[in-house]
DNA sequence: CACTCTATCTGCACATGATGCGAACACGCA
DNA sequence: TGCGTGTTCGCATCATGTGCAGATAGAGTG
């Protein structure tokens, strides 16, 4: 998604307001690459500014996707999954504390495909699910942790 | 997942009972490929059973699932999908009516990866996105059937 | 067949994520 | 500063699932 400034500007220029709310929720959103849930969003905007309803953060996330600033993911975990990153990547998400990183497939056009005569298809995601560096080293992990990136390169196999 | 015939046995083997109630399970969801919600299972059932209890329709969804009888799948539209092919395979999610079908795709372990670095990976799911057939031609379909295959070979392209 | 031990079934309460609604509020502009 | 419409917020409501406990009924045993 755009920079807050730049959403700013859009949603003036949309005859849309500029609200302390949305701002907020631009800044916390920008160059997030923790794909929050709503929740989430909630917990960290209560805290910049206390008050803020959960129901305008939901509504501002719909907003943004419908405007495709943002896109949703659903990972089977129990709440949708925001991503300000709308450029084509895929996912990999840990089954033990549910973190989710962008994954980045290369050929994938090239993919011998059957089973998909007479759909129409527009979007393709693979998600990848495993274990975590972290939660490899803390089986009882829990908490997600904003970013980061480890060693061991254990590409598993793709049935 | 395999028979009925063969599920009560396994059953009564494992000291599990074989009431009715799972018994139309089992047939209801031998080679049925919709995919179907536990709802949906619910309504079929309710049909041949009157009075049968939708708790015991997720209950035995949820162990046939433990016992590797079915998989079960969120496609992020509300309900999880359930599953008696349990070999490895993908699947297709129409936008508008939600139907699910089946997808085979090879060579997928060649797969060029790039951000799984840290995390080990025990499963790796690929959902097209599009509109299925009837959809296309229909513009406002809603009622999903059974099973379809049509032609118009469109294999959309894989960001 | 009758008995007994338990697994199972069922109804209802409860949890969670998300949406519908309307009155109070405030951004943006004259 | 005042106005009008888009926003926010709180609360009710919906939807999918799960926890719980008493009633029910498989399936061996005598
Ligand atoms: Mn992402
Ligand atoms: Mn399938
Ligand atoms: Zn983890
Ligand atoms: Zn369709």
């Amino acid at each position: 998604m755009r920079s807050p400034a730049e959403l700013s500007s859009a949603f003036r220029e949309s005859g849309l307001k500029v609200t302390p709310q949305r701002q907020l929720l631009f800044r916390l959103l920008h160059d997030n690459a923790t794909h929050p849930t709503a929740d989430a969003l909630y917990a960290s905007a209560s805290q910049q500014m206390p008050g803020i309803s959960l129901r305008t953060v939901y509504q501002t996330l719909t907003d943004l996707t419908s405007m495709g600033e943002l896109q949703s993911f659903d990972f089977g975990n129990g709440a949708t999954r925001f991503d300000p990153n709308v450029g084509s990547h895929h996912h990999v998400v840990c089954r033990s504390c549910h973190e989710v990183a962008d994954v980045y497939v290369d050929a994938a056009a090239d993919l011998d495909v059957a089973g998909l005569e007479g759909f129409t298809i527009d979007r393709s995601d693979i998600v990848f699910h495993g274990v975590c560096a972290r939660c490899s080293a803390t089986p009882h992990a829990t908490t997600p942790q904003p970013t980061s990136q480890t060693n061991s390169p254990t590409t598993g196999d793709m049935p």
